[in-house]
DNA sequence: AAAAACCCTTGAGTCGCTACAAGGTCAAGC
DNA sequence: GCTTGACCTTGTAGCGACTCAAGGGTTTTT
């Protein structure tokens, strides 16, 4: 199959393949006459993982990890449960980190309940003030803004 | 006062304040005989509150928004209001996302309570299997890898 | 045979910074 | 007066995980 038709498969697009290419966690396909990639149902499984993995937000780094146990069944997978727990250690702490987020929005929210001149209202107050704990973050888990899955997008 | 005693004052770093004039964020300030740039209480206040605001894990382009009211004291803050009710829910729905996730991990991880080979880790079966759901994410709130606020670097 | 749809490569753009390189300026100490 | 070292300047490149655009070639459909 051609690079559209495993994308359409995967629920990917066509860039991130030749992306993952890049990267080296697709193997590189053989080409048609035309030059064109051609994949087989390997690649189709291999990339499933991937996305799977993308879905858990897992890092391509850590996907790379996991693939090469894929690839290397007679190992211990010790690894692999140590970096799903470690990955979940992530996820916790930060769900902790936008509930306390949550709570200080919805404080600062509470100070201007109604429509007023922005001169007083009570947001922009609370924003010139201090007291905003900055919290250090040293996992992977992005704050609150974006990097999701990206889909392809839908025709319109 | 000087960039670097500013940075101090506000607890970010000097590239990071070049940044945010290049981007618009604050004012150009003067200039010293020596081509420094002299700033005064003002941009202090200025660049503190875009700090609150990063810290509460808004854009840039959502600061610029709040900035434009600061600097508009007349205007009507229910854009502002508006402005954080969306960001409160993206952030709510960043934390149900992600909740999602942690049971999804957590039952993968179950698969595989154990160290054994490679090929029969139920955690590596799991991930090659279909059903799990990639949601579409239409907010700004990232994922679990990244994206915290930037601190200014520890003196080793 | 022509048009549309697909594919190719290359390179740049996204966000919010961080960090480095190469150089200019300035106050203090010897 | 000269060096040291802190501070400043501009400019550029890098992060992660893609995304998109330009400018072609190939295949499929009409």
């Amino acid at each position: 199959m051609k690079i559209g038709e495993l994308a359409r498969l995967a629920g990917s697009n066509v860039e991130t393949i030749r992306y993952y290419e890049r990267e080296g966690l697709l193997p590189k396909p053989g080409r048609s006459e035309g030059n064109y990639r051609i994949y087989g149902p390997m690649h189709l499984e291999r990339l499933t993982f991937i996305r799977h993995c993308r879905g858990l937000d897992m890092t391509l780094d850590e996907i790379r990890t996991l693939l090469h146990f894929k690839e290397s069944p007679e190992e211990n997978c010790g690894e692999v449960n140590r970096l799903l727990d470690e990955h979940i250690g992530h996820v916790v702490r930060r769900i902790g980190e936008l509930q306390a987020l949550e709570k200080q929005l919805l404080e600062l929210r509470g100070r201007c309940p109604d429509e007023r001149q922005a001169s007083t209202c009570g947001i922009l107050e609370g924003l010139s003030q201090s007291g905003i704990n900055e919290k250090p973050m040293e996992n992977h888990i992005p704050g609150v803004h974006g990097t999701a899955l990206n889909h392809p997008k839908e025709p319109e």
